[in-house]
RNA sequence: GUGGGUGUAGCUCAGUGGUAGAGCCCCGGAUUGUGGCUCCGGUGGUCGUGGGUUCGAUCCCCAUCAUCCACCCCA
């Protein structure tokens, strides 16, 4: 077994079969953040390790024991990136990008987590992710809130998630809830479990998540956040609910939502699912007013979230909210038979593409039967099969056959052909078929 | 990191202490150049890997790897 070449454990390929979904997915993410004028952010998977300690924060989980860290040739510790937030800070505030400027920014791609592989949750994951910077009032959180709820209607998930929103108040009111929280519990350390006792040191704010039912009467009665929040974060708070209302945006208020990542402040929300067993968070988020300051930059205001991609899609197959032609990659299927048809197939092919840029055409190749080969028409999904034999080659036209409709098969000359194309490039659904939904 | 389930054909899965099967897929055929439905035929597996018990293991035992579910953590 051991001579077996496998992928790492909880990384998976993308296999053909599946990407038409994912660029189903990805083209809506780009569609949306170009509705709001959201500009995208690259940055590299590795960073140095420091970055990641700085950010998330050191005794964390994902730091502690879930980053994939390593010594560089020259001996530098680097970290595959176990999240977007903090590699986006860093770009801003090295590229010089937070001096009294505003940025929207949108990023993609594959992060890593060394965690136990389960429904939802692999070691190279994928996440999109909304970071705004110099804004600090709830118009933005909304904003921010407002966008991702637009992606769910486009996809037709609206139905099946649900806004949790909270506020952590400020650094400062939330390290005084923390103490005040830590004393309750100390009050009551016979009724924590294992789990609880060992997050009174390092996140006692997490106990108020657990899912023991034995805890659950000790974790009502506990003191809640929302009732320790600084003036400010209140008023912030209010002003979020306010503007959520106006846009008719429906949310529950989760005084027990907290993060695991240390940066965050104020506003927090999440989205969840039922839909998906335990991994039911498919996008959180919130503001992080002081990261920017603590990774060196000037103090600025920002805001952003993340949603995890593999966990949409799943949701989105679950569902079958996947409109069958997203997974439709042709429009026509050439083939044919007799001397040389397949050089005639190939001129055929260019012409076509030339003259309809956005005809999807595949040439058949190889050798098959004329059966076999409308078989393979057929498989392909293609709407049209267009059949060249001597026959055609003769009288210098092409036969045309509707795979999917009832029109009997036709043959024509190449100009009637391009014009027939033509039609259906105009008529052929769109593979967005929720966007339109009210 | 903890607990449990599962690894047999490309896929989904049967199966037996005496070296294996179905369905789907794929390929071919059912008169000339016509797919989808049907029928017939065919290709394809060192039964995850390594070790042990045994005359003999795909089956029993141990280990290991992978995978799934839950916990933990989190998107």
């Amino acid at each position: 077994m051991s001579s077996k070449l496998q992928a790492i454990r909880g990384m998976n390929d993308l296999l053909p079969e599946r990407s038409p979904l994912w660029q189903y997915f990805e083209q809506h993410v780009r569609q949306l953040m170009a509705q709001y004028g959201y500009l995208e952010m690259r940055t590299p998977v590795l960073e140095q390790t420091a970055l990641f300690k700085r950010s998330i924060g050191e005794v964390t989980d994902i730091v502690e024991k879930e980053m994939y860290t390593f010594d560089d040739r020259n001996g530098d510790s680097l970290s595959l990136r176990p999240e977007g937030t903090a590699s986006v800070v860093r770009a801003a505030i090295e590229n010089g990008l937070l001096h009294n400027q505003t940025h929207r920014l949108w990023y993609a791609g594959p992060m890593f987590r060394h965690e136990r592989p389960q429904k939802g949750r692999y070691r190279q994951f994928h996440q999109v992710g909304v970071e705004v910077f110099g804004l600090e009032g709830p118009d933005i959180d909304v904003e921010v809130i407002a966008l991702s709820a637009r992606l769910w209607q486009a996809l037709g998930l609206i139905d099946h998630v649900q806004l949790e929103i909270n506020s952590l108040g400020s650094l400062e009111a939330r390290h005084a809830y923390r103490a005040r929280l830590v004393d309750y519990f100390n009050a009551h350390l016979d009724q924590l479990d294992e789990d609880a006792q060992r997050r009174l040191d390092s996140n006692p704010l997490r106990i108020l998540d657990s899912k023991n039912p034995n805890m659950q009467a000790l974790i009502e009665a506990a003191p809640r956040l929302i009732d320790h929040l600084d003036e400010a974060s209140v008023a912030h708070f209010e002003g979020l609910k306010q503007r959520l209302d106006a846009l008719g945006i429906e949310y529950v208020i989760n005084t027990r939502l907290v993060r695991g990542l240390d940066y965050y402040s104020r506003t927090v929300f999440e989205w969840t699912t039922t839909a998906l067993g335990s991994q039911g968070t498919v996008c959180a988020g919130g503001r992080y007013d002081g990261l920017v300051e603590q990774l060196g930059g000037k103090t600025t205001p920002a805001v952003g979230f993340a949603m995890g991609v593999e966990r949409l899609i799943l949701l989105l197959e679950t569902l079958e909210l996947v409109p069958k032609a997203a997974e439709d990659i042709l429009d026509v299927y050439l083939m044919g038979q007799g001397e040389g048809i397949d050089t005639q197939l190939l001129v055929l092919g260019e012409t076509l593409r030339t003259r309809l840029p956005m005809l999807r055409a595949q040439v058949h190749c190889g050798s098959g039967s004329f059966k076999s080969q409308l078989k393979k028409a057929d498989k392909s999904r293609a709407r049209f099969a267009i059949m060249l034999g001597e026959d055609e080659l003769a009288a210098g036209t092409v036969t045309l056959k509707d795979l999917r409709g009832e029109e009997p098969q036709q043959q024509m000359d190449i100009a009637s052909l391009v014009d027939r194309l033509a039609r259906w490039i105009e008529e052929r659904p769109a593979d967005s078929g929720h966007s339109n939904r009210v």
